[in-house]
DNA sequence: AGCAACGTTCAGCATTCTCACAGGTTCTGG
DNA sequence: CCAGAACCTGTGAGAATGCTGAACGTTGCT
């Protein structure tokens, strides 16, 4: 099986970076541009699954690239990057097909989940399963349905992204720094407490539901999602 | 097969000293150099699987090393070394994939247990499984947990350290003084009757589970892991 | 505008951990 | 068998760590 190509597109080399390297940790083969230009050649040789797009590039702008790539028949999806405050109306829309789009800053996590959700879209074939189940605890990632031991539990977006991370990690303790670098968004510069607020905020809604506590604390290290059954 | 490579950069000689000769006891290929130029040549011509790098460097900081490092397509995961104080808001965001960070002063034997983790979970081929089972007793480095004849123990993170390193060794004497350079932090200052206190302390939650003592006495030379089977 | 949901910080509390000390016990050499 | 060395372990102070409720600002919705 060949890995999935992506072509990452953005003239920030620090976001480019992050990019490129968080996805190739995923598992993905990465290619990375930082113009429309090169955009457009990178796409025509590379033949990439899907194109990573920021909006705000020097020579000209994402859907500019995204118009001449489908009029030179490149048809691969593309999850565009746009700053939180440039208007969206702009992109709606603009977005056919399996495309779809994400404000900056992001988490790493975020876009990988967001890839993924798209590749199982467009790919029938799909590698990618949509749901993760541990233990007592299933997710749904197209739905971002969360279910304990078959009952329903509304989570907020930051509980839901801590869950999804934790869980596939599942039996493997995370230390609070790799929690908050996946979690949340890069330029997030805020004390660790934050993932203490919301493992508490976790914990209150999932264990009344479960047979034993699944988040677990590991003192001086981090925290842990346990799933029963020996893997 | 051939022994993993690590590239230590940190420009404080004696703990660049410790650690490359700690790491090289420990079997690895160590190459040590002392600012972030030297590490970024090193690492483009000896290709290391990790790299172990100081976040304060003379030159640049950590951070744009990691950023030059990518740039030339160098992927090999991070394990970023800093000050205590300095973690809060300089470490976020660093961390991708594999990475991880540890804050000085450490221990050896913590740094080698991170590094095998970032190993482990990394490379799908891992030579390093994350259990180590000697006798009757069981530790599993992922979750962090301590099992005696199948039954959990609760440890506190110094006394899961000195078990592991005393596992790591079994059946063989380890004097106090060495017991202190692997398991305390290299600054420690104390006096070596705190390694007879948490030998006590593991003895008090071992020795209830077990057939026979598994923490020996070795008058005048140190302690010992025993283990029932021969080796 | 008003309201609800969410993200974030903070402070107080509780627990656990580290480490030193000191008195007691066991061992060893002579 | 004795004296000293080596070792064991209970006690406690102080620090570190983690948990949680409360407060506040922001955002999005009606």
């Amino acid at each position: 099986m060949e890995p999935i190509k992506i072509l990452v597109v953005d003239d920030e080399p620090n976001i480019r970076d992050l990019l490129a390297s968080g996805l190739r940790f995923a598992g993905f083969s990465v290619l990375a541009v930082g113009n429309g230009n090169d955009a457009v050649t990178a796409a025509e040789k590379g033949n990439p699954d899907l194109i990573l797009l920021d909006v705000m590039l020097p020579d000209m702008s994402g859907f500019s690239v995204t118009k001449k790539l489908r009029s030179i028949n490149i048809l691969a999806p593309v999850l565009f990057l746009t700053a939180r405050d440039e208007i969206e109306d702009k992109i709606t829309g603009l977005t056919v097909g399996g495309d779809d789009y994400m404000t900056k800053p992001f988490s790493i996590d975020e876009i990988i989940a967001r890839i993924n959700a798209i590749l199982r879209r467009t790919k029938q074939a799909s590698v990618e399963k949509s749901v993760i189940e541990v233990g007592e605890v299933r997710i749904d990632e197209d739905a971002h349905d969360v279910f304990v031991n078959g009952e329903s539990v509304e989570l907020s977006p930051t509980e839901y992204k801590l869950l999804r991370y934790l869980m596939e990690n599942a039996n493997r303790v995370l230390s609070k720094a790799q929690i908050l670098d996946h979690v949340w968004e890069y330029d997030f510069n805020g004390e660790m407490g934050i993932v203490e607020s919301y493992i508490s905020y976790l914990r209150k809604k999932l264990d009344p539901l479960t047979n034993e506590p699944v988040l677990l604390t590991k003192r001086g290290h981090g925290y842990m999602f346990k799933s029963l059954k020996k893997k």
